[in-house]
DNA sequence: TATCCTAAAAGTGTTGACAATATGACATGC
DNA sequence: GCATGTCATATTGTCAACACTTTTAGGATA
């Protein structure tokens, strides 16, 4: 059994950013140094390393000489992030399909029975919805096998997909065509038909994308009393 | 006139960028932390922070307690980084054609003009050529308005496309023919056709990438002698 | 000679203190 | 009243020393 070997800035990077994705620590808000520290329990070293690597998230903003502020989010960034999704997941669908195993298809597969099956229990619910679609998306990733694209998609770019989707608190209002299309998706991975394979990723995600704009409209700046702390 | 405010890790983690690029540090070496602080008169706390900034850029990679090495160039991961250019700034093209501004492409039909003169004089020639497709992809880059686009490929990416260029020494082999699609390019995105600016980039990233796959036919693994210090 | 063990050396992780900079309150002049 | 300058405070940037881990070197044993 390999025990995880780990540092203290590793461990309290991945505290402060669930805190930071959950909105714990909310938008825009400045973070203390000394006081961050004296919470978890360390100095200012490791602590400033965690920082460091929040910040090449750029879940975080510092400026020299001033400090560190947790990101504003907004719907136009969120709609950036989407194209950049739509592009680069296209991209792992396409690879997944000419690349994934035949027992990763098999689980895959099994992957979106099980969301069906809650879908129907809970007639179409919130949570479980939400982190089943990182899931399903996540496979598709890590299964482009493009250790890069890997990187980039569910190291980084995830963290604030799931930020915005804690914190604008938006439930896929459209689960059952969601999942719809992550079967088509799947379908076309499993026939390892990687052209329809990106250009049905790419649609979904800019159906999604077009759903955000649509309730841009309706409800603006949903988290706007959060400003500052 | 704004001054630059900086920190120490700011400057000596363009220092080490610059080395790492060039090649000064040799792929696969070890970063010796006292030795590295004393080369550039600092200690080691923004040495660290600067090694944290590399190591998201994974132009290094750390492990726990062992240390940092300059991360091996293969062939297979350049293969990985332009297919993820060929999306992402496929992306840029069709932003960057329906985005860009009047000047924004007056100066990239000069910045062309220029090359093709260079081209001219020196028969298509080397270290310009090379810096100057940057530039072009530069422009592009920023041209389509996505910071998070432009943080992803100017900032981090192509730090790794700058690195194989000046270590795998491959002067694109095709420069006239190269310079011909980025002014069927340019053309597209005078023309606002941000459809076509896609293709067209696409076409002319997977040609660069196809170049690579022949080259790494003849001449495999370039600079197999660097493996160690 | 090869292998294992042990101890010294080197290197990384962490800490607390000091230096430099920015922030905010107050006073002064217009 | 408003702008400007000054000072005290808080916060960030940097450093040097300490603690712990890994690596290396040497010798003992088979």
């Amino acid at each position: 059994m390999q025990e995880e070997t780990t540092t203290l800035a590793n461990k309290v990077c991945e505290l402060i950013l669930k805190d930071i994705v959950t909105g714990a620590i909310g938008q825009g808000q400045k973070l203390n140094e000394p006081e961050l520290a004296r919470i978890h329990g360390i100095s200012r070293g490791p602590l400033r390393e965690a920082m460091g690597r929040l910040e090449a998230m750029r879940l975080i903003t510092r400026v020299p000489n001033v400090g560190a502020r947790v990101v504003q989010l907004s719907y136009d960034v969120l709609l950036e992030i989407y194209q950049i999704r739509e592009s680069l997941e296209g991209l792992a669908a396409r690879l997944a399909a000419e690349t994934m195993t035949g027992e990763e298809k098999l689980s895959l597969r099994a992957l979106l029975t099980s969301h069906h099956k809650h879908l129907l229990d809970t007639q179409g619910q919130s949570y479980f919805q939400q982190e089943g679609d990182v899931d399903f998306h996540y496979r598709i990733i890590h299964g482009s096998k493009n250790q890069r694209l890997i990187d980039m998609l569910a190291g980084d770019l995830y963290q604030l997909v799931r930020m915005y989707r804690y914190q604008f608190s938006w439930s896929s209002n459209r689960p059952q065509q969601a999942l719809k299309e992550h079967d088509q998706i799947c379908s076309a991975i499993e026939e390892s038909d990687g052209e329809l394979a990106e250009w049905l990723m790419k649609r979904h995600i800019n159906n999604a994308r077009n759903n955000i704009l649509a309730s841009m409209n309706h409800q603006k700046h949903p988290n706007l009393e959060k400003y500052h702390e």
